[in-house]
RNA sequence: CGGGGUGUAGCGUAGUCCGGUUAUCGCGCCUGGUUUGGGACCAGGAGGUCGCAGGUUCGAAUCCUGCCACCCCGACCA
């Protein structure tokens, strides 16, 4: 293997896929679009949900567990939901299997017909409104706030790995309120969730905002959205959440008595994200080198190294790192200690860049007897020697310097990857370069949306939620607008 | 589903146009030795239904027919 992936200016689909090959984190499975993620990959994904979940945790969420299998007639109950998510569905028809008569093999017997088809879910809003329906009589009952981590299975014509694959992992809230204001409340609550975790953990600045009506999801009001930036100018939807109105709770009939004694529909939100956001860590981070993985994020945050001739010399070695190893460990730092006598060094200097871990201590007889110590980060690729006295203090300084710079970075970045435009010339010759996000004008029309998308390819990302006031003109119309939206072109 | 491309050892590949001894090379793997501060070196070794099925031929990785899989681009989407 040679020293960088493949040139990313060349085909950046090609470099993630090698670099997420490489790296360990995942590879495609025997069933089409399908993904296994592998235990290092899976390792992250850990990290990821045990930081989502104490998030939901303290927002006052509580997890649960519903079907896999969806009964056809549910999901037809909201129009546009079930119009959304029609073409994608895996359906279970048999349930059971039997010995080819005219051969070997086995098919599917044909007396196994179910009643009803089942579908294997591509979210889970009918049926956890159908046994909402039972959960849900009187206010005192509201609001339920669960949250479930699941898998699901979307049939999508094309796949990639990590950021569309045909079955994902992911966590889905389902939320149910006495008031409409109440359930946008939770909407906006979640999505900042997901932007401070995407932030402060990821390491990703993202643009919180709305959905255009084209964007929005199927049976939604509003959908809400965070949306980063990756290295090839390509935009990512990290994260949704969804106001959902009473669509659900009408299509499933859940009525409840309020304080006055009237009945009501109940007011409900989702709100999801996916192993998608390790496809959005990889992307916005990562360099020729492999994977860069922010601090927060790592499996491994420092590896320690060691570098000898001979037994003897290990032995002395091995005794200061573990040493080190413990005090770090100390501070709530995950460490490795790679003594393993089968790589070189240099092969496990190349191997933790590849893999993204953080900080790499190296020790050598030289250290031993000058009580130094190499320090790289992985962010930068610099190293430095140092005292190993007191060395845990200046690696848990670092880490979180690391953090933050590898955020700085990403948020860098995008600031010189947004532009301003108010003309559709200036617009189209941005969008051509996929030099990144473009904030412009719009009329707010579905056809101006779909004009603009079907001449560049670009969608609006979505409405800022801090988008300034200002009066200006629609650069595809020229109507009037009164605040510049955001466009990129999306995975 | 359309357009393009690729299938040869665990991985990456040469050979295919123009059929001809025992299928090329690199990485990785195994054994022995020397090494170890940025992916070591030397010597020896193992590993192949050339994607699958037919056909043409004295002879097929190579030509013909059909099929399959994967990748890239598009439509669709978290």
């Amino acid at each position: 293997m040679g020293k960088g992936l493949t040139n990313r200016s060349e085909n950046y689909s090609q470099w993630y896929n090698e670099l997420v090959i490489k790296a360990d984190l995942a590879e495609n499975s025997a069933v089409r679009g399908c993904m296994v993620i592998k235990p290092y990959g899976y390792a992250i994904w850990e990290k990821i949900q045990a930081q989502l979940d104490k998030m939901f945790k303290d927002t006052g969420h509580v997890n649960a567990y519903f079907p896999l299998f969806i009964p056809k007639s549910f999901l037809s109950k909201e129009a546009e939901h079930v119009e959304g998510f029609a073409k994608e569905c895996a359906v279970v028809t048999h349930h059971r299997l039997m010995n080819d008569p005219n051969g070997k093999g086995v098919v599917v017997d044909p007396a196994a017909k179910l009643e009803e088809e089942l579908i294997v879910r591509p979210t889970s809003e009918t049926i956890i409104w159908n046994t909402y329906k039972n959960w849900i009589q009187s206010y005192r009952d509201l609001p339920i706030l669960c949250n479930q981590w699941a898998n699901v299975v979307r049939w999508e014509m094309r796949t990639r790995l990590f950021l569309r694959t045909a079955e994902f992992l992911w966590q889905e809230g389902h939320t149910a309120h006495a008031t409409r204001q109440e359930a946008e409340e939770e909407t906006v609550k979640m999505l900042n969730v997901y932007a401070e975790f995407a932030e402060n953990f990821l390491a990703i600045p993202v643009v919180k905002g709305v959905k255009s009506a084209n964007e929005r999801f199927a049976g939604a009001l509003d959908t809400y959205c965070i949306e980063a930036l990756m290295q090839d100018g390509k935009a990512l939807q990290a994260g949704t959440s969804h106001f959902l109105g009473q669509n659900f709770a009408k299509a499933f009939d859940v009525q409840f008595a309020t304080k006055e004694g009237t009945l009501d529909y109940v007011w409900a939100t989702s709100w999801g994200v996916s192993t998608r956001l390790m496809g959005a860590l990889i992307m916005a981070h990562s360099d020729d080198n492999g994977l860069v993985l922010p601090p927060k994020l790592a499996p491994t945050q420092v590896v320690i190294v060691p570098i000898y001739k001979g037994e003897e010399q290990l032995q002395a070695i091995s005794v200061k790192a573990r040493e080190i190893k413990e005090k770090l460990e100390n501070l709530g730092i995950s460490v490795k200690y790679d003594d393993r006598d089968t790589q070189k060094p240099g092969w496990k200097f190349a191997e933790y860049e590849l893999k993204g871990v953080p900080v790499r201590l190296a020790i050598g007889p030289r250290d031993l007897e000058e009580g130094s110590i190499e320090v790289a980060r992985r962010d930068t690729l610099t190293k430095e020697t140092m005292k190993i006295e007191g060395i845990e203090t200046v690696v848990k300084n670092l880490l979180e310097t690391m953090q933050h710079d590898i955020y700085q970075k990403a948020l860098d970045f995008r600031a010189s990857h947004t532009v301003s435009v108010d003309t559709y010339e200036d617009f189209k010759k941005h969008i051509e370069n996929q030099s990144g996000f473009v904030l412009a004008h719009w009329d707010g029309t579905s056809e101006t949306e779909e004009k603009i998308k079907e001449e560049t390819k670009a969608t609006i990302r979505c409405i800022p939620f801090d988008a300034a006031e200002e009066e200006g003109a629609c650069i595809y119309s020229g109507k009037p607008s009164k605040r510049r939206v955001l466009f990129g072109i999306a995975y």
